[in-house]
DNA sequence: GATTGTGAACAGGTTCACAGCA
DNA sequence: TGCTGTGAACCTGTTCACAATC
């Protein structure tokens, strides 16, 4: 199953497993089955086995996982043995909110930069980055930053993430309500949280 | 098309239509065709005819569709027509970063409510809203609150969920990085920033 | 006996392609 | 002619079911 392009589920649901075996972990559970994971998740076995076997064997037939092994592998493959470095462009509301978000830290993400092009904001100390300038985007290349979150208006995210692609950027979450013309194979991610609730109120 | 089931993408596609359209009804356009529409969206054209003919025949053969009907059916099947209210559980990080989110406002809603476990945060008032005690969620009954916001940690968050359910809630927007075990036809989604960022590492 | 890894069947959503209408 | 609405073909990911393995 190795040598087949990796289904984008697939990667997705990843950092799933591996937050949920760090918390088997933490309560001294030494292996688990696909069953048992998937019970917990509320997923399908047979998912999580195919998911896991695209990377390689990990499970033993009869007996399941090895917690260890598997957060190992997972953290390998995600590339979250280390701290990673991210830059976040747009210092309001949004961006505010993400610089406390303490999930990012559970992931072993850092945010490294922060950029907006409000006068009054750059120069400001922001926790421990000072927000910076929006024209020094460029900068990113040489300070080994790959990772960027975009947290501008509409209008402002289709040239920022030019500017990011310009940069060297590899991968964006964008939070902005709009889609992105990206060039190349940098990754987008979208996060349209009114959008969201737009159609939730469909179903009520 | 009428009679059958609506594809859950689709829902999630309506939103984005209505803000697209209101954006083209801005700028002084009267009718767009599904191909413009589809250019600017970076969707395919098919998709939009689809989706939209799951509600009725809006367009009109060789013309188009006009933005003013469109935008109307669109809010009418949202139920968007007026401001809608929503609650908060969670007053943390995540939850004032979302009490300060002008993207609500502009599907038309309204946090009308805000809860939160912590007496220290009890009583304070933030923006319009005075926070409630968690215990009280069971009053959504009778305040016509439909729509719901999760935004405590994933520990707590099962349990908000059930008594949100108990409630009469119809739709939750969920993000605390867990699934929620609904029971009945509530609608839930799930928003896991960090899960996202984590997958994002992957591709770079 | 229990559980993995995986081909085969299935499901849901997308794209194609075209008949039919303005 | 231009564009909609929609069946048919296609694609992607999920579920089933079972041989292989511990």
């Amino acid at each position: 199953m190795r040598h087949r392009r990796i289904p984008e589920e697939t990667v997705r649901r990843l950092p799933l497993y591996l937050r949920h075996l760090l918390l088997l972990k933490d309560e001294g559970e030494k292996r688990i089955s696909s069953k048992a994971l998937a019970d917990r998740l509320h997923l399908n076995p047979a998912v999580i086995r195919k998911d896991l076997s695209h990377f390689g064997d990990f499970g033993t037939p009869g007996v399941g996982y090895s917690i260890d092994t598997l957060i190992g592998r997972l953290r390998a493959i995600l590339k979250l043995s280390r701290v990673q470095k991210a830059a976040l462009v747009g210092a309001g509301k949004v961006g505010s909110a993400l610089l406390n978000y303490p999930g990012f830290e559970n992931y072993g993400f850092r945010i490294a930069a922060v950029f907006d092009n409000s006068p009054q904001k750059v120069g400001k100390q922001l926790g421990t980055v000072t927000v910076e300038d929006i024209s020094r985007v460029h900068t990113l290349r040489n300070r080994n930053i790959k990772l960027a979150i975009i947290a501008v208006p509409s209008q402002a995210a289709e040239q920022v993430g030019r500017d990011l692609v310009k940069a060297g950027i590899g991968g964006i979450l964008n939070f902005a309500p709009c889609h992105l013309d990206i060039p190349g194979k940098v990754k987008v991610v979208n996060i349209d949280i009114a959008m969201e609730l737009g159609s939730l109120q469909y179903y009520i």
